[in-house]
DNA sequence: AAGAATATCAACCGCACGTGC
DNA sequence: CGCACGTGCGGTTGATATTCT
């Protein structure tokens, strides 16, 4: 198939014809295809910009008009647990757009923040780089510790609603390593495992009911150098020998802050979003 | 009323990533 | 493994609307 000449496309607003093409092309056809669906279609635009089109405005969720109070509150503190993410963000909001919570931000929120002086840097740069902080790595120290860094796991979880959850913790958990002290394991052994499983971490696992042996201390550690550099490889066990524990939580702690754990996978995640947005958790966040 | 300055937001661009071959 | 292609993302641009002087 030819490509379309550059200079052929519009490049200004829509149309109510061309919206009316598309959509209809669209509710014929499907989304998808985006590249073949300009000519297929008969509009003189590209792929990108009829997908973009269509998921920014024609599509049917869309949600129009001025943010609510609790949006704009979710917004800010999103923002400030997950940065410029804002395709992540808008997946919290239904109906509104990555392109809609980036405008807002930049030309409302940003500002009014700067206004009370009370903006917070973005706790994570640009993170799509090929060495993003999306890794899973499982340590497992001296029988003693496990050091927990969930990320490709999660990445590959099924699509659902509460993908967005572990996500976040996944972001909680790039910035800050979680050390579960086992008490009782006196075997020695230093290993380092892919984590591989298939189980979905989509599901809350109680604490209780999944295992009977003592509760766990959990220490915190910081990841300093996951702030500093763009394109950071996060390596556990480097941080393992150059950083300090900042905190440790018993379990009851964790457990009052809505903080789940799965031991089968190595994992310590908020129980749900709304945890994650709490006060509590945040207070939690930004006392480490 | 008119021009300048500023705000808004739809649209575009380049890059990264996933997938299939 | 490497390439091509499709898709999605975040940053930026620029046309239009609104406010200010």
């Amino acid at each position: 198939m030819a490509p379309i000449p550059r200079h052929s496309f519009n490049r200004k607003i829509w149309s109510p014809e061309e919206d009316s093409l598309l959509t209809e092309y669209i509710r014929s056809h499907g989304e998808g295809h985006w590249t073949s669906l300009p000519l297929n279609a008969g509009l003189k635009r590209r792929g990108k910009s009829c997908r973009l089109r269509w998921f920014n405005y024609l599509h049917p969720n869309i949600k129009r008009g001025s943010f609510s109070g609790d949006e704009e509150e979710l917004i800010i503190r999103l923002h400030r647990l997950l940065g410029n993410r804002w395709s992540l963000i808008a997946k919290r909001l239904p109906g509104r757009t990555d392109n809609d919570v980036k405008n807002y931000w930049n030309t409302h929120l940003c500002k009014q923040l700067r206004g009370k002086n009370n903006t917070s840097p973005s706790p994570f740069k640009k993170t799509r780089s090929k060495n993003c902080c999306w890794n899973s790595t499982v340590t497992e120290k001296a029988g003693k510790t496990n050091v927990v860094d969930i990320g490709e796991s999660i990445k590959k979880c099924e699509p659902c609603e509460n993908k967005t959850i572990t996500e976040t913790a996944g972001c909680f958990l790039h910035k800050y390593s979680v050390f579960c002290e086992e008490k009782n394991e006196e075997e020695s052994y230093h290993d380092t495992v892919q984590h591989n499983s298939k189980q979905s971490h989509d599901e809350p696992v109680s604490i209780c009911s999944e295992h009977e042996e003592e509760p766990h201390d959990y220490t915190v550690q910081q990841n300093l150098e996951s702030h500093e550099e763009e394109s950071h490889h996060y390596s556990p066990q480097q941080n393992l020998q150059s950083h300090e524990p900042v905190s440790t939580f018993s379990y009851n702690d964790l457990l009052q802050l809505g903080i789940n754990s799965d031991m089968n996978n190595n994992l310590l995640y908020p129980y749900s979003i709304s945890t994650f947005l709490s006060s509590d958790f945040c207070d939690f966040w930004e006392s480490l």
